[in-house]
DNA sequence: CGTTTAGTTGACCGTGCTCAAGGGGCGTGG
DNA sequence: CCACGCCCCTTGAGCACGGTCAACTAAACG
């Protein structure tokens, strides 16, 4: 017995741009329609797009996780940033000649294709729209920065916390938090190469956050039994995502 | 016995901007006029942006070095990218609330400060400018990444070699190398903040490229001796920069 | 001339890495 | 149905990279 506004298939990527402007609703059906004119399925572990790519089409995710990542020549490799649902992969990187990083898919994923002619004219059709696209840019490049400080700054454990409630508090706008839980499809490999560190150690970073009853994370499934507690431990501070409703 | 084209001050934000896309006489000299209207001078170790202000104006650097950073409770600070002349410190980030982060001079520095309104004219008259200033934006997105890489991948030696790669590769475009040596008017302390370091051992792995014989850095000033090696010994790839006419 | 800031060095220690091995779940093929 | 391989998670042991603490020097500054 679901009511569904307008969005269809396009629901995620609506109440995101949403988090960021008012959008009409002649404007997200506008997005709607074009999201739908070519929507692609690939399984996981597929390269969306790679480092030096001609950066020539939009790509927004309807369903599924993926990790934006850079390597090393030897192989040692940095995910940069998760690309969630309703998050778009690149909105304007088409202003650039080249990615500079790639994408890859950490489940199965369903995503909608965008030519960048067709993406140039839908935004031109509707200010709040574009300005939404724009601050989901910022946006990103805002968690960047908050990702260096992690790394950089913040001990493993403190680390591992941060990213844990960054991705809650992503989840939750979508709908894709069920309480304190949700699905949670990352192998410890993936969260060593977003936090910078091996995966021995991340091993027993996550194991010490179960210790201390923070955390339960099993069969794909994580719950976090105190959020405030973990957000402590983080030093954590939802600011950086600029949800302004959640702002000040 | 200089010839100067069209910037007088503002030149440097020309050349700068001009690296992204071929801007008109007409863009340069109206992107001049405003520059010109509200130049601003302040002394080094002031905060000209701080986390949570409202982000309601436009500052474009003239001369002098800056640095964004966050901060943690504790006092952990870390700088997650450095600004240089030419450089915007925020182009159109007003689309968003408030800054995310705060921005510091690490020396004296001559900038102009634009209002929103102002800038949203001028980008409205040409849109090479507007799509200029863009680029601007994403390809600080694109060094955020290479940071997280740095600091996340990198083992100390690299990741110095890494930074100094990339500010003499970013001050070469402006005009402020001079051969491989550049005025460096960082304190050890910068750049410790700046990879994720201790103080001491920035110093030490300092100590250690000087030793390779890859640098010299004393008296505020940097000489790369071998520029190659230093690339190599950081595995620099100069494409995240995004200087389309550098990229293959 | 005292005070502050930046750079340097030594000694010690701990966080997190490496190497190595083993276990469990699952899909595939014999 | 079981064997096998693969992927992911886990654990142990040892070590190294980089942090912390402390002291000293030199230059800059009021």
């Amino acid at each position: 017995m679901h009511m569904r506004s307008e969005g269809g298939q396009s629901d995620t990527v609506i109440r995101r741009l949403r988090s960021f402007r008012p959008l009409s609703a002649a404007a997200a059906s506008a997005l709607d329609k074009v999201v739908r004119e070519r929507i692609l399925r690939v399984g996981a572990g597929h390269d969306l797009v790679s480092e030096g790519d001609p950066s020539d089409r939009i790509r927004i995710v309807l369903s599924g996780w993926l990790a934006r990542y850079k390597t090393l020549e030897d192989g040692r490799r940095q995910i940069v940033n998760f690309v969630l649902p309703g998050d778009s992969c690149d909105a304007y990187v088409y202003l650039l000649a080249r990615m500079d990083h790639s994408i890859s898919s950490l489940t199965p994923v369903t995503y909608s294709e965008i030519r960048r002619e067709q993406f140039d004219e839908l935004i031109a059709s509707d200010r709040m729209l574009a300005d939404a696209f724009w601050c989901e840019t910022l946006a990103n490049a805002s968690i960047q920065r908050e990702w260096v400080l992690n790394i950089g700054r913040r001990v493993a454990l403190e680390r591992v916390a941060h990213l844990l409630c960054e991705i809650c508090e992503r989840l939750r706008p979508v709908g894709l938090m069920d309480g304190n839980s949700c699905a949670f499809p990352v192998t410890q490999m993936d969260l060593a190469d977003a936090t910078g560190l091996s995966v021995v150690h991340l091993n027993r970073t996550l194991q010490e956050l179960r210790a201390g009853d923070l955390i339960v994370l099993r069969e794909r499934t994580l719950t976090i039994n105190d959020l405030d507690a973990l957000k402590n431990l983080a030093l954590f501070n939802a600011n950086y995502l600029q949800y302004p409703q959640a702002i000040g």
